[in-house]
DNA sequence: GACCTCATGTTGACAATGTCAATATAGTCG
DNA sequence: CGACTATATTGACATTGTCAACATGAGGTC
């Protein structure tokens, strides 16, 4: 290796992303990540301020696949309960897939998005979307309950599937549909 | 201090706890703890296996605490709908007045509960609560998925307000409201 | 090419933490 | 009283985040 690395910093997050499922962000050293990508201990602070700004570009970048994620999703034509539907999906397999960094993105004791622009605006910028699929489902008047009640439905589930066993991928398309009939039998319903 | 305490685990327990919500359980150190219950950095190992030992601990007295409030919220000639209103309350009520025991509690990074069986009992216990007053809002054929969207709802939000202050203590109420309204709305629903 | 600047890289150092090991204390029992 | 044992202290060690001092080399200027 020449003295200069010539992409340190995309192979100190290459190897904090490796690293990130087996060893949980808590356990995840910033030494273990140099040593992985071929550097010293103390190389990490010439890219990032600390161990936290290096988890938020973790978090920015997690935030940027699930928003694309859903994004793509779309389809033609599509009725707002099956786009929910999916979105649920999406939203599901996301956090079973990577569970360490759906816990990091949605967690705020090692990432606090509030000292850390660029990853509150990917976060701003994802949950937008998933907030305008659930709107679809509402009247123009309750979009904002609507929504919230989506949001809480799916994070509660993916977050309760991760962290107690709730229940596994296998259930995930059945439970992706119960809860876009949950959230239509809440817009129908009449309001209190 | 005589040499022996008389009442150590308890003491670091009670530091343990008085520390959690300034510190949060990462950055809890066990020999803070021991410290603030005037005792030598080993004295914790005498009562506890290890730091996950001393957590564990807490999310039981945690579990046991908020199964206790669901219980003892029941009324005579109580309404389902008003029962669950309630719990749902009383559920984001712990989690917003207690955070960082309530990430403990739901997280399973720092504390594994399949390694601690009497805080998964605690733990089973307070969710047997929480669900049966969900399922009382439901036909017999539907009460399993509609413990699990109400748990996953209320559980959901909670969180989101903790972690990303979705919404403060002021929208308690009303949300708590809301979401036994949805349950509703889905108990009603024709099935699929 | 020599010199300067600066970003990046290494190594030494230190404080803090979890935990192990050796030693000390004191209560209980026969 | 001696033996035993649970509990307590202190020494030690490995690991980690981060600071500080020093080293390297790319790019720019003359």
């Amino acid at each position: 290796m020449a003295y200069h690395h010539g992409n340190a910093r995309a192979a100190l997050l290459a190897a904090a992303a490796e690293l990130l499922e087996g060893e949980g962000a808590a356990r995840l050293s910033l030494r273990q990540c140099a040593e992985r990508a071929g550097l010293s201990r103390q190389a990490p602070y010439n890219h990032f301020a600390d161990k936290e700004a290096l988890l938020a570009e973790l978090v920015r970048e997690g935030y940027q696949r699930l928003g694309e994620r859903l994004r793509s999703d779309a389809r033609p034509g599509d009725a707002p309960l099956d786009r929910l539907a999916r979105a649920a999906g999406i939203y599901i397999a996301f956090g079973q897939g990577t569970p360490a960094l759906f816990r990091l993105m949605f967690g705020k004791e090692l990432v606090d998005l509030s000292r850390h622009d660029e990853a509150r605006q990917a976060a701003s910028a994802a949950l937008a979307e998933l907030s305008a699929i659930v709107a679809a489902m509402a009247p123009a008047t309750d979009t904002r309950e609507v929504s919230l009640v989506g949001w809480s439905l799916v994070h509660g589930y993916t977050s309760l599937c991760i962290e107690t066993g709730l229940e596994g991928p296998a259930q995930r398309k059945h439970r992706s549909d119960l809860f876009a009939r949950t959230i239509e039998a809440l817009a129908r319903a009449p309001a209190a």
